[in-house]
DNA sequence: GTTGCAACTTGGAACTGTTCTTACTAAGGT
DNA sequence: ACCTTAGTAAGAACAGTTCCAAGTTGCAAC
């Protein structure tokens, strides 16, 4: 499914920037990645590919994408106390993140997830807030993931 | 008011620290600062008073702190997105933040100004999730603040 | 009040993630 | 096929944070 990618590229085009090789292998290697991958992480997997390609590359496409608003980069999502990497979040539904404490992984919580829940129903957002007129909002939800929840630790 | 200064340094003294001139004076600074200064702006404000003070004694007393639980990091809150430097709130009340893209100011939001919103009230936390066990959520409401509604931009 | 020592502080070096710079390269309109 | 302009590579620079070795000090025990 190179759906999304190419809806980035054809973007991107529309945008008048121009369809590089590295731009495009980026892209399609970001497209379909959940796991809000860090430029590091990105770079790394594109390597063996692209021996050549610099991670001024890499960040100037993230950048890109993140101005067209492709892209979403995610300062919070540091499971990991110990990195301070922003992670990138290709998906553009609105939706929230969950963070397992132990396996560091990062889920999309799409809106929807809450209604579903077993506690009562969370309001449609957005919330006016008193004294603040909220344009947008960010939740992180930290706890255990389904498999960490039965097993102690996993990656 | 230095109520809440005096009981986090009677909190760490209980844990058996030393209460050194440095520690007081950066958990005095601190204590009733609404404005989650990062670790540069307390260094900033402290070294006219102490001038050989490194940064070293800074982040390590904030670690003592966090650790301790009397106060808390926040990745998220980089108002301008050019700084990557991590806030400290030392407000242990269960609370979200919302941040003013105009004038950068983070401001704290009370459990309860949710409820007086003129939105669905809030449900009562923690939540379940579907597959996530959640343990802490930490949102962040990006808008403009009172002030800035008013006035394009301001500091 | 003195002493002893573990805990603390200092200053600077090291480290991590990101951005900038400069010179070279290539996409894509014509 | 050419030319312009945007993009790329490589590495230096930078910001925020952490680490380290050496010197200092709070404070418990005497």
């Amino acid at each position: 499914m190179t759906g999304r990618a190419d809806r980035m590229l054809a973007d991107l085009k529309r945008a008048g920037l121009k369809l590089t090789p590295q731009r495009i292998a980026i892209v399609r290697e970001l497209a379909d990645d959940l796991s809000h991958p860090t430029a590091q992480a990105l770079f790394e997997r594109l390597r063996p590919a692209y021996p050549t390609m610099s991670f001024a590359t890499v960040y100037s496409t993230l950048d890109v994408l993140v101005e067209r608003g492709l892209l979403s980069p995610a300062r919070a999502l540091s499971a990991d106390p110990g990195s301070r990497a922003v992670r990138f979040d290709p998906n553009t539904e609105p939706h929230h993140h969950a963070i397992c404490d132990a396996c560091g992984n990062v889920v999309d919580i799409p809106l929807d997830a809450l209604a579903l829940a077993p506690a009562p129903p969370a309001p449609p957002e957005p919330l006016a807030l008193v004294g603040f007129r909220v344009l947008r909002e960010e939740r992180t939800y930290h706890g255990l993931c389904d498999r960490c929840t039965a097993a102690p630790a996993a990656t």
